[in-house]
DNA sequence: AAAGTAATGAAATTATATTTTCATTCTAAA
DNA sequence: TTTAGAATGAAAATATAATTTCATTACTTT
């Protein structure tokens, strides 16, 4: 005979299984509550280790998850581990599928802002992997850097532009020695002959990178002039020449690539370097440095 | 005899070998480069799936990847799981939980800096609440307009000059008549005296708005040219003169506002666009428009 | 063009993870 | 106190994942 605690039907979602276990949590037993509780916590734990290691994490048998998802209703602990990592992979995916089903089935309610929700949340992923990705070493270093620079140049050409422009903006905030490098009025290329070592260059871009960003990045590495990159993760030639690379997973929707976590990247080097002013960091050749934020 | 590509010593860190990577790009084999910039592009990837999994995804057989983690110096592919694995253990259900416990955790990897995990974590919220609150119909309305519009002109000065110039960017992608009104080259005020109606102006302020700003607006208004603003929710006297308002309230920490939700609706705005055209929307006087997105 | 070397994919092997079984321990009711 | 039922843990069995081996293919170099 089927356990009393089994439920016919397994939940479709981690959120069905989370309302399942709020419902069904006081007639669990001891063990089995403990598992709820874990999964409630950090089902992003369940979704990442293996059976055995959460078992011991939890200091209890390995049969006992497998029991935990009978009773749950689902065949196996895999195919809760499984709803776990759904959970977690990005939307663009399963993106196309949707828009498909929803179009197939006469959805008498068309939810159009479904696109926006889920750039949101392509979005948040991003911000979350890219947040726990950007070191402090690396921000430190970055600052570090611009703090000891005489002078700032700043490089970012179409989608690059309105990040490197946000730099130039909180750079300027923050009293540094910095200019655009860009097509203004034609002057980019006389601009390149006035790097020079002592003074750091941040250039912004993604893939395929623009002309005239591989020419400044070449007449940098020519003249030896520190670099800070701020880039897509993919593989460039130039990388491994840079002194700092911050590598930014954009959130993308439908091939529309995001541009809120570069923002959010550039924000937190601004929020270093002020913050690094502020507790007495010794200027060599910079400027003087107003400690007031924004 | 080793392969001459195996590195002595693994990296210690995912970013190690992050930076391994882009050092040792362009001597990989053309499959270990696949593998390679899979892992640039998708750690939570290898983090979650199976090494099967992941070799199914690229088109490669799984001896592909223990071959990558032989030649980046790993005994076997599993420890490259098991890194990226500790990079996202304290992946969140909430922010709060994930900072307590990055700054306990003592695992190997380079720690986030508690700075920017604020950050994230206000930046986070703004979003969360903006993605509610830009309502489907506003997007709706705005598209529409501007879709119907002879011509577009967006205004942004200081920091919302950045949101503005990706405003730009968008439109131009999308294929709008579209032109920015600033101040280069001392030509905004002569600028000013083209608007119409039949065009559309998209201004981008935030408190305290620049005299320029006012400006624009003022002039907008008195030409009767239909105005969609992004802007913060602070009361203004023009508010209720705008077409369309998205009020946008953006993450702060220590003083520095971000900027990540306003990239966020502008985007949003221009995928609004790019549905609306490629569902086979109306349009007026306005321009031929491309559907290729990005 | 031939020989040698590196790169690749398929299959066999090994290692690991997951489930099932079963003996034991608890608990509650008679 | 006895006994039935459920709960638990250890270990065996199964399933799955990961690595190694080896035969084949593609490149280079002479």
């Amino acid at each position: 005979m089927a356990n009393r605690n089994v439920l016919m039907n397994p939940p479709a979602s981690v959120e069905d299984l989370r309302q399942s276990i709020q419902q069904h949590y006081a007639a669990l037993s001891p063990r089995l509550q403990q598992v709820a509780e874990f999964f409630l916590r950090d089902p992003h734990a369940v979704a990442t280790e293996s059976s055995r290691d959460l078992a011991r994490d939890l200091g209890v048998p390995a049969s006992t998850l497998t029991r935990f998802a009978k009773v749950m209703g689902y065949p196996t602990f895999k195919e809760i581990q499984a709803q776990c990592k759904q959970q977690y992979v990005n939307l663009p995916r399963n993106y196309l599928d949707r828009i498909k089903r929803a179009k197939v089935s006469d959805n008498p309610e068309p939810e159009p802002s479904s696109l926006s929700l889920d750039l949101a949340h392509a979005v948040q992923q991003s911000l979350q992997m890219t947040a726990l990705e950007v070191s402090a070493h690396k921000l430190h270093e970055a600052a570090d850097l611009l703090l000891g620079a005489s002078e700032v140049w700043i490089h970012g050409m179409r989608r690059a532009y309105p990040v490197a422009a946000y730099l130039h903006y909180l750079l300027l905030k923050l009293g540094l020695r910095v200019s655009m490098l860009d097509t203004q009025g034609g002057l980019l290329e006389p601009s390149l002959s006035r790097l020079h070592p002592g003074g750091v260059l941040l250039v912004v871009t993604y893939s395929p990178h623009a002309q005239e960003t591989e020419a400044v990045l070449a007449k940098a590495l020519a003249l030896k002039v520190a670099t800070v990159a701020f880039s897509d993760p993919l593989p460039s030639p130039h990388a491994k020449d840079m002194r700092v690379l911050f590598e930014i997973r954009e959130g993308e929707v439908m091939g529309f690539r995001a541009l809120s976590t570069s923002m959010y990247v550039v924000q937190a080097l601004a929020m270093q370097i002020a913050q690094d002013v502020a507790g007495g960091h010794s200027l060599q050749t910079g400027p003087a440095v107003k400690s007031a934020p924004n």
